[in-house]
DNA sequence: ATGTTAATTTGTAATCGTTACAATTTTATA
DNA sequence: TATAAAATTGTAACGATTACAAATTAACAT
């Protein structure tokens, strides 16, 4: 679903946003990357390419971000906030052994929460902790 | 599910963990308490009756408690951990509004997520964000 | 173009939750 | 009662995040 953002400039400005260079590199960043970055993350790996970077603006642009709607916030562990540019409602793995989080697809709805059955829900959030596969393979 | 534990000292030891004055009531208040609270709020709340009590004792205790299994840590928001006795699968939702943090039931497994079949899980986690119904009520 | 204002970025300092660590107190044991 | 072990405590340190003011960049009117 996030396939058919191909101007990155074009999706902010309609989010209204606008296109800075620092908010474009770090919104593609996020896009390209599958391993829900934290902060530190994005910073180390764009401060490569743009030297003057602070990381108050990766701060700030993230939060940016969220507000308007466009990135989602994964809080897995405690100190450990995580970024992802998909805002659709998806789960998280989180494997204990290589610390990766990888994405998982699941269906909310059909769980029938009778004890909220009023309530206004704005998000969802599932995550799981445990072994990955590759993991158990090699613990074998 | 809790109403079982009718002594907190036999529970502790049947736990492996020495039941000190604090210890039980720290333990004990989490037992009493709907709020899923934080370090800060059990805390301030002990420290009137334990006034030697140190915030460092809070997180030592809070640490043995989920390292043995008997309490869980909750993770909604970023900088507020908070503590649950109740261990069993749940969700928790978090009003915007109000900011209290409630409980729900449901059955996670009719879920059927094929993503990860092969995991081992461990900890399973779902929290929803919104408004509760109360809030929306006054809210008209 | 040029000057002026607004928006963005940046760096430093402050804040807050949590942990490290050593000293003190309490508990268990010989 | 003496000694060792465990638990508690207080202070300092740490790391993630935010506050804030200065500097830079962009926008916009003259």
């Amino acid at each position: 679903m996030l396939g058919k953002i191909t101007n990155v400039g074009e999706f902010l400005k309609s989010n209204d946003i606008k296109p800075s260079y620092q908010r474009m590199r770090i919104f593609e960043y996020l896009l390209g990357s599958k391993d829900h970055p934290t902060v530190d993350m994005i910073y180390k790996e764009l401060i490569g390419e743009i030297p003057t970077l602070s990381k108050t603006t990766v701060y700030n642009t993230l939060n940016l971000f969220v507000e308007h709607g466009i990135v989602s916030r994964i809080t897995i562990e405690e100190n450990e906030t995580r970024y992802d540019a998909d805002t659709a409602v998806h789960g998280h793995f989180k494997c204990e052994k290589c610390e990766k989080v990888l994405d998982f697809v699941t269906d909310l709805s059909v769980l029938n929460i009778q004890d909220i059955k009023e309530f206004q829900i704005n998000q969802q959030h599932l995550y799981f902790r445990g072994i990955c596969s590759d993991c158990l393979k090699k613990g074998e």
